[in-house]
RNA sequence: GCGGCCAUGGUGUAACGGUUAACACAGGAGAUUGUGGCUCUCCUGAUCCGGGUUCAAUUCCCGGUGGUCGCCCCA
């Protein structure tokens, strides 16, 4: 596969600063004697766990595939004003989260926080309306959010999202609920589904009103924080943690009361659809969303067990947003959606000790002992690779003890030697790791046995995450 | 963005304000010539950064940075 045709230019502003890069920032002063540093809330994913990921994003794969589903990828840079415009003016998200900054040419762009504004616009730009409807995308990748960090929360952080576009049918809310689950029941883990409705914007409006009314009253009695909600953002009293205002809530008018009929058939349809596939859920009807775009039905992942209510116990979330399309240009569409965050399905499961199933990372290694063993390696190791064995060595290494610690550590079954006296017979010693015992081959038929010998243990996959296997 | 706690080799820990900062694991080299899993020897390697107090700071104080927990919010 070739690259872009033409090489890289460096098309940036060659600009010469005349002055210390770093020196710009007030940077110089706070990295510490040159070492290079991770910026706070970023991190990288090392390479021990990159299995659970691995796990979690086939698993992810394969659901989508198999509910045929789109993949789609989105840029991670936009327009600011994507942003601004989907998710809502004074939510924290926009107001205080968004990597905001002027590009080169001087327009304002922002690393996404969340990608459905996102897939909305390519929806809109690249006219899939004119596709059959509905479609349904899906993606994966990272979102940036600059917030303060904390476990399971990173300003850099990977989600998987599945959308759908074009189809105002209940069926629709309930079957994302599903895939959801069905992520979740593939990797193990146990969550329960939180599920509301907060109808359209009309009778959001109507309810929001009566819910500022009724805390008025009690206004003296909340706490502070609750103070500042029932201004900025009322419906979050609904999840507030005082204990004071919970106890306000249990009288406190209920959403569900005031949605108007087609929204309440909307919700109703959806949990029969979730009823009948025997989907258990949990009707919360203090659940709200962040981001303002949403309507009608929103729903959550949570962490089923640690009834300790852990804070980033909330796995995903989603629901209809049937008026974004159009807020950002295009004919109006319902749609409807979920987003996961990777990060936190992959740290739920090492709490949990869940272990993606074990490839062998390397079927046999090889062991050599001077350099005409190593030209002989080298070929032998196409070989093997074109049969599907994976072959792994230290030819860093010279002492064959070594290299022999090494095989043992890579718990490979069986380690293939070759010194120089082999190489003159042409033969090569095959030696069984866990009986120790060896014997001698024709070097022209080491592929076949060692193909035959590992085909006899069935515990030995031939293909993990093989690429013949994708696509 | 606010508050609490924390910061020692790659990892996990230790060190009354006082020598060469200790231990385990991991890593490297070796224990007769070309054979792993046990054992043994040796080696590499750290006090987050910047100030201050002090004769003396890993230790005390302040600031920064980072982590963590709670809040805000969210995935």
């Amino acid at each position: 596969m070739p690259f872009r045709k033409n090489t890289p230019k460096p098309v940036q502003t060659p600009v010469k600063k005349p002055e210390t890069e770093e020196g710009d920032e007030d940077e110089s002063k706070k990295s510490s004697k040159g070492a290079p540093e991770l910026l706070r809330g970023f991190r990288d994913i090392m390479p021990e766990e990159q299995g659970r990921w691995n796990f979690v994003r086939d698993a992810m794969r394969s659901l989508a595939e198999s509910y045929t589903f789109d993949r789609i990828d989105l840029p991670i840079l936009e327009r600011s004003d994507l942003f601004l415009r989907t998710l809502g003016k004074g939510t924290d998200v926009v107001e205080k989260e968004m990597y905001v900054f002027t590009d080169p040419s001087n327009r304002s762009v922002a690393l996404r926080p969340e990608a459905t504004a996102s897939a909305a616009r390519a929806y809109i730009e690249h006219g899939m309306i004119e596709r059959p409807q509905p479609v349904k995308l899906w993606y994966e990748g990272p979102m940036f959010r600059h917030d303060r960090p904390q476990a399971g929360r990173f300003r850099q952080f990977y989600q998987v999202g599945f959308e759908v576009f074009g189809s105002s049918e209940p069926i629709i809310d309930a079957q994302l609920i599903l895939i959801g689950k069905k992520i979740f029941e593939t990797l193990g883990l146990d969550v329960s589904v939180q599920i509301n409705s907060i109808g359209t914007p009309e009778c959001r409006q109507a309810y929001l009103a009566e819910l500022v009314s009724y805390f008025r009253q009690f206004r003296s009695r909340l706490p502070e924080d609750d103070k500042r909600r029932l201004q900025k953002n009322p419906l979050r009293l609904l999840d507030s943690k005082e204990p004071e205002t919970i106890e306000l809530l249990k009288d406190a008018p209920q959403i569900l009361d005031w949605l108007d009929e087609k929204s309440k058939e909307h919700f109703m349809k959806v949990l029969e659809f979730l009823d009948e596939v025997e989907m258990p859920y949990v009707l919360n009807s203090h659940l709200v969303r962040g981001l303002d775009y949403y309507t009608h039905t929103v729903f959550e992942f949570t962490l089923a067990d640690d009834e300790g209510e852990k804070a980033q116990n909330a796995l995903g979330g989603g629901g209809r947003y049937d008026g974004l399309v159009e807020l950002i240009g295009g004919r109006p569409t319902p749609a409807c959606g979920f987003a996961l965050g990777i990060d936190r399905i992959v740290r739920a499961l090492s709490d949990k000790n869940i272990d993606p199933p074990q490839y062998k990372k390397a079927h046999v290694f090889f062991a050599q002992l001077g350099d005409a063993a190593r030209r002989v390696g080298l070929k032998l190791f196409e070989e093997f690779r074109k049969s599907g064995i994976i072959v792994s060595e230290a030819v860093g290494k010279n002492a064959l003890k070594a290299q022999l610690e090494v095989a043992n550590k890579l718990g490979v079954q069986f380690t293939l030697i070759l010194g120089q006296k082999e190489v003159l017979d042409g033969t090569i010693i095959i030696r069984d790791m866990e009986s120790g015992a060896q014997e001698t081959i024709d070097v022209k038929k080491i592929v076949s046995v060692v193909e035959r010998k590992l085909q006899k243990d069935p515990g030995v996959k031939t293909e993990g995450y093989s690429p013949v296997a994708d696509s």
